[in-house]
DNA sequence: ATCACTATTATTAGGCA
DNA sequence: TTGCCTAATAATAGTGA
């Protein structure tokens, strides 16, 4: 019956490090866990063994992950920052895109139409490049534009119309 | 001096659950190194509290992040999951945005000149409510959009004064 | 390889400065 | 608070079945 102290070395033998490592990870667990239920804190254990398929969890798979994303979460840490600089980078363009939809879509009828007109007009006189008089597809392109214009001021005479009590205000007529 | 056997239970008080906690978890992090020490395992410990500001880890935190992995990789874990799906997630949604975003760059004059007139002309269309012929917000839209087809008008006929060399060809006026 | 045992060592709750 | 102290409790190394 030799029980003395143990030095704290490499196990040599293997069987008795088999042992020993069972029994201590008992302990170990359960330490884990009356430090939990005592203090009420996160904490959790992670161990692997050649002797255990799958590595030992406290408290749980689930809570290790809280703990471990926690861990991650709080430390600065290579794979974890890039993953969420990643994330705040896509979140970020996500965002830029989305205001630019919303504002897009917004509803004020002003903005929207002062906006959109100002980019018609400046797609109208993109498609006129200086000194191309003579290009076939700007012809094309006038006549559509004359054909939307024609619609426009159509839609605008119906519009008047009906605002001014059924007086008929003749505004234009492309091309 | 009652040392008694302790109940495995939340610690109420404030101040010895934390001097139990300091105690235990120095107990705690020497345990898993006894353990790693004697038996040449892999193993960690997280702790946190809320009274260190950053959680307590052993062996290290690169070894930490090393079990960690590990132990992601080798067990499927719904939370992992979730953030590889919440990143897909996000992903699709950019690339959605992306696409609709490049859609409305693309510099096809024509299809741009037609999708931007028939929102224009939709929305002009909208500003009109049925029977709203005396809604004062209505009259200021309607000048604003007349200001704009003339601006319109003006740059037309400046482009096909150009095209047609320099006939001077009068198109409408609004309003 | 487990188990049960137990001598020892280690941990720690509570008291006190 | 914090650290030390010490009794009480817990963990466990080594053993033998």
């Amino acid at each position: 019956m030799t029980r003395r102290k143990v030095k704290l070395a490499f196990i040599v033998n293997n069987s008795s490090r088999k042992t020993t490592y069972k029994k201590r990870k008992r302990g170990l667990l359960k330490k884990a866990h009356e430090i939990f239920t005592l203090c009420g804190i996160n904490a959790g254990a992670i161990i692997y063994s050649p002797y255990d398929p799958t590595p030992e969890v406290w408290p749980s798979v689930e809570g290790m992950n809280q703990v471990i994303t926690t861990f991650r979460n709080l430390t600065e840490i290579d794979r974890h920052n890039n993953m969420v600089n990643q994330q705040e980078f896509v979140q970020q363009r996500i965002t830029k895109a989305d205001k630019l939809l919303l504002k897009k879509k917004k509803d004020n009828r002003e903005v929207n139409l002062t906006e959109d007109m100002y980019r018609f007009l400046q797609i109208g006189q993109l498609t006129i490049p200086a000194g191309g008089h003579n290009n076939p597809a700007l012809a094309k392109d006038l006549n559509d534009l004359g054909y939307l214009v024609d619609q426009y001021l159509n839609s605008l005479n119906r519009r008047i119309q009906i605002l001014e009590g059924g007086s008929d205000v003749e505004i234009g007529e492309s091309l």
